[in-house]
DNA sequence: TATGAATGAGACTTCATTCAT
DNA sequence: AATGAATGAAGTCTCATTCAT
């Protein structure tokens, strides 16, 4: 049949899709856009340089495939988990929990993304920044959104939402890139990050 | 006198010196270390490209002293601020208020410095990532002491002090990035971080 | 067959090689090291400059292989003349021979050779210097060997064997300059060389 | 005395010429025309750039000097030792004295110009190629005068007079340059040159 | 007259991209 | 469709020379 000959083909272009964005990923966290060569990809990943040109129409092009895809992968799986049933506290856990593993497991683009996003776009050109940018602030908006439910119904206090949004952000990367950078495999506990934020660490105001 | 040549003929040097930095600074920041010339920084800094080899065995010590320095001067300020005195609570005050004003008036740098360190180093060669590691390092052990004495002195509550170190320094960087990043003008209170930090969330547990 | 694309290719690739080095040897022989750019070999040769550094590492690495490679064909005609079957007189008599050949053929690099082991070796890193050495030396010890062996057998008379390669050798190459120099035709003969080192100059002691 | 005034700062001129010439020669010699730069000349003869440039219109007027200066001296040594009173074997040993303690006394100028003549006039313009060159071809024709006196007086055999004072000076050269090259300081002696050249080496024709 | 900081043309080299096989 | 040799634009860096002090 031909439509299972395609869908092999496709398959199989997939999967090499895959196999060198994968590759480039590695390489690119660890030495950086313009000190991977695409003849490095090339021999990394298996390829002819020809070969990545017909899968990638330029080494930019390739570069945003890479970022953009991984960026869609964070966003829904931490969307999915804000979405999940239960209280504020309980979406804010399980978001915290996904956020930790996505971490945990995708080191190389984690550090891609954050020297990326804070360098004001280098590489990337405008289009993908403002794809990541939009994506980071539907998260926030969505954590707000969280927040500002939690306080109607009184569970939490008349916080701006917006600063709520950014210090659970800020807080939660902060600690992980210090695990990150440690190479600890301690695990890392989502409750220890909410409760720097909710818990007082103020006894008594001076 | 002939201390007093010496003088001007330093006080020139030192103030050609920071002007190529100055601009080199505002280029890296804007497009990145490898998407800047030797030529561009020639030009905009109205030196000749010889000139910038003058003060700068080349293209990469440029960069590394410009990290450097604004990284030892960031270090000094935020150090001082620390060890001001007063209360713990008005030692965190004046450290935040003094990180603030660093990141309003240095956006330039700032960018560069976190594309910087989160992404692997890339072009900064291993000595000076160290180095701004070890800085980094020795701002969260004094945080870590000024808690940890509040801590003794029951102002706060007995959390881990590295965690708590880490959730500041995190819930001011992303407050501070988003500011920034809208170019707002709306003042940011030192206070607000601190209470984010401070002053219970949740008011109820679910 | 493979085998018969595989050596297409590369004979291919042989060949543009040399044609480097053919235009390169030409350059470096009439302008100097470092009066000839990778940019004139490449206009010269018809290739880009892209394509030099395909086939060599750098400008150093191109000079060193085009040194290397034709001394080595130097000393291995020369060491097969001495090695041929005959008196010690025919295997002198062929070594000229073939030393004459090959200046005449070779004036390019028989200058670019003398001018590069004459100075200090300024361009070619030490390694090439010590291996052209080498090869002077052994091509010398050669010569040695046959001059004791005509002593041995009382065909030459007994002076120091060292003396007689070195005067051997410096006959020939000032006799050879001085032909290639005037771009003579007049053939050189081998047995003149000769005579001057064996026929007595001297009629009378004074 | 305003004559003596001048006389004074032309010494010192001259002095201050020849310490820049002789630091030059070195410099050159060691590391070739194009990897001494004006720089080094400067700092070590202890003289600044600009004052090179008051001593020399450039570069090349400065290596141009260096040689044309040395070979004019080593040419007029080698003419009063030829012209000396004595048999024509006398003067011919003269000669080679003379030529020996040039070459000990002067390896660096000796490397400097062999390097410079082999090869095809790579640095030095046209000019003082041809000086160089003419000032050789006035020794060889000296020499030639010399020989063909002797074989007029019967005292030498009936050969090619160029091929004599080729030979001569091919075996004299070979062998200093062994020496230098191995920096030997066993004497070195004219008779053993004189010798490779006069004594019959075949005893018997094969 | 001496100095040495500034200049900028020009060299070497890299690497994204193409295209004939 | 896959390959990888060839291309050449563009970047880094050097260094002879000038000129204000």
């Amino acid at each position: 049949m031909p439509t299972e000959h395609i869908t092999r083909r496709q398959r199989e272009h997939s999967q090499h899709r895959s196999e060198i964005l994968e590759t480039a990923l590695d390489l690119f966290a660890r030495d950086g856009f313009h000190n991977v060569t695409m003849q490095a990809i090339a021999e990394t990943s298996e390829f002819s340089v020809g070969t990545l040109y017909n899968f990638f129409r330029n080494k930019d092009d390739l570069y945003r495939a890479l970022l953009s895809e991984n960026v869609a992968r964070f966003h829904t799986a931490l969307q999915n988990a804000l979405n999940s049933p239960g209280s504020e506290t309980e979406k804010l856990r399980n978001w915290l929990t996904v956020k930790i593993q996505l971490f945990r497991k995708n080191i190389a683009f984690v550090r891609l993304y954050y020297s990326e996003t804070m360098g004001a776009s280098f590489n990337v050109k405008a289009g993908l920044n403002r794809e990541m940018l939009a994506k980071y602030e539907d998260s926030l908006a969505q954590l707000e959104r969280l927040f500002a439910g939690g306080i109607r119904r009184k569970v939490f206090k008349n916080f701006d939402t917006r600063y709520l949004a950014l210090a659970l952000d800020g807080i939660s990367n902060t600690i992980l890139f210090d695990h990150l950078e440690k190479f600890e495999d301690r695990e890392i506990d989502a409750d220890v990050m909410l409760s720097l934020l909710f818990e007082t660490v103020l006894i008594k105001k001076v």
